[in-house]
Order: C-alpha cells, then sequence, then structure tokens
DNA sequence: CTCCATGCAAACACTTTGCATCAAG
DNA sequence: CTTGATGCAAAGTGTTTGCATGGAG
C-alpha cells in the first residue's frame, strides 16, 4: 500500500502530466497488496464508476513501468501483473495453484550471492530478476 | 541435450503412443540448448521437411508437461517457451535484454534455504518455482 | 496554444476448442 | 477394432497500433 500522492507528485516533478486516468491507474495499483492484471484494473475501475479506456490502462502501465514506478509480474498465467515497486522491503510471490491465492513474500539477502556468482562465472550482469514460487497454501494442502 | 530415445522408451513403458509427431517434438525439445517457444519448433520442424500442424504441438507439449517429461519457461516476452527436464543439474536462465542471447546457469544450493523458510513462516508448501534473470551479457556490456 | 494523452476500431500474437478423420497398438 | 492423436478452421484472450479528437499545463 505505497502513497498513490507521493508517486503521483513524483512524476509531476519530473515534467509528467497528471491526468485524470493516470491518477486512477495509479490509485488502482497502490490500493491493492498483490499484483495486478489490466483486467482487474479495468473492472475496479468500471466498479468505482470512473471507466477508462483499456487502451489507455496498457498505455499507462507501459509508461509508469518505463518510469521504474511499477514492474511486471508473470505469474505463469499467460498474462502480465504489475505492482508497485516500494523502495522498502523486496519481495517475490507464493502462487497457490489449487486456490490461485497469491502471497508476498519478503526476503532480506535474497539472491545477491546468486547473482555475484552469475557475474564472476559468466561475466553477465543482472539487472533485474523474477522469482516466483509455486505450490500449496496452507488452507489447500 | 538430453537423449530423446530415452524418453520415448520411458513413456512408451507407461502405456502411450509413440507416434511421429510426438517424436518429432521430444527430439526437437532434446535437441535444443535453450528453451524453445512453440513457434521455434514449428519453424524447426518445417525446415526438416517434417511439418507437424500448430495445434497438435500445442496439445503435445501439454502433454509432456503434464507426464513432467518438460517443464514452462517464462522469459517475459508474451509466449512460453519449453525445455526438457534432465535429471542431473537444476538449471535457470540468464536473458540478454538487450541481444535477447539465452544463457542456461546451472545452480547448486539453489533456493533451498528460501523454500525451507517460505514453509517454516507461511505454512506454504512449494513443488517449483520460476528463477530468471535479466540483464547485459559479456557482449552487450 | 501546444503537445501529450485518450478512445475507438482494427490488427496482432499466442493459445484453445469443436469436430470429423486417422493411425498406433 | 478401439481409443487416443491429428488437422483444420474458428474462436478466445491478451496486447498493440493507427488515427482522429481531447485536455493538461
Amino acid at each position: 500500500m505505497t502513497d498513490s500522492r507521493s508517486i503521483l507528485k513524483s512524476l509531476k516533478d519530473t515534467g509528467h502530466r497528471i491526468t485524470q486516468s493516470r491518477k486512477l491507474v495509479v490509485e488502482a495499483l497502490c490500493g491493492s497488496k498483490v499484483p495486478l492484471a489490466v483486467l482487474d484494473i479495468l473492472a475496479q475501475l468500471k466498479r468505482r464508476r470512473s471507466a477508462v479506456n483499456k487502451t489507455t490502462v496498457y498505455r499507462e502501465l507501459e509508461f509508469l513501468n518505463k518510469e521504474k514506478i511499477i514492474r511486471e509480474i508473470d505469474l505463469l498465467e499467460g498474462k502480465k501483473r504489475y505492482e508497485v515497486i516500494h523502495s522498502a522491503a523486496h519481495h517475490h510471490h507464493a502462487v497457490c495453484v489449487k486456490c490461485q491465492m497469491i502471497q508476498c513474500v519478503e526476503m532480506e539477502n535474497d539472491l545477491f550471492e546468486l547473482e555475484q556468482r552469475l557475474s564472476d562465472r559468466h561475466r553477465f550482469k543482472v539487472t533485474s530478476h523474477s522469482l516466483e514460487f509455486f505450490g500449496l497454501c496452507k488452507d489447500c494442502q
């Protein structure tokens, strides 16, 4: 639950327009505990009676991703999800293969060691990674 | 480069038919160092003048995935890739965001510790994970 | 007033489904 | 023979593009 106002302010400060659609999409993403897909965002805005066009949502997500406000998450569903990058804790996701529940998992040390090894052995400079877990949540076991 | 014959034999032993298409798809997957997408497989078979229908390839991959012969890889491309699960080394992939090169990366200890933590803290039973690295390969840096 | 942002429709890419036919064992 | 595998066409889903219009600053 990152504060949407601070995000909008920083966008304004870097010379970007704050349109109604931009505001709504950012608020939707900030208000969610789990990564949202395009259709999730569209449905949520529709429910709030502030519909935004599908194309606009796609373009907005592309913009926010480029600005490093959000990042792309792929949970092997055949569609992309997005979540706000909150400066605090870097985290990953655990997806229940039975009930589809998505749980965020914070991790401290994380993959630093593995990435270091990649750099040493293969001269590959890692800029990002994706790590998702699949299995059974406590209710579905 | 797993041996396609041993895979086909084990499929036969478990009562599955060895059709021409099945043989060709398994061979294509076994012959590749990187995970293949459906279109890669189709193109390769076409080049070898042994075309198989697109639908058949999709269905065959679904089958092989269910049989745990191959597994699904998602490199954030908007399509799925598949690779043979070879019993030896569990590995991940490093994708160059500039030249799209895909490199396999073997990892020993791997994520055992992280998965253990997930189980302890969240009672989540991990059955699989996906871990991919994105960045710049040694030629593109 | 000037651009960037928006909506709509159409195009695209990837994947799935229904159904009649085929072929492995 | 019998049942699972195949091909084709059509439909489904998620995403992108072209173009004319609209609105933020």
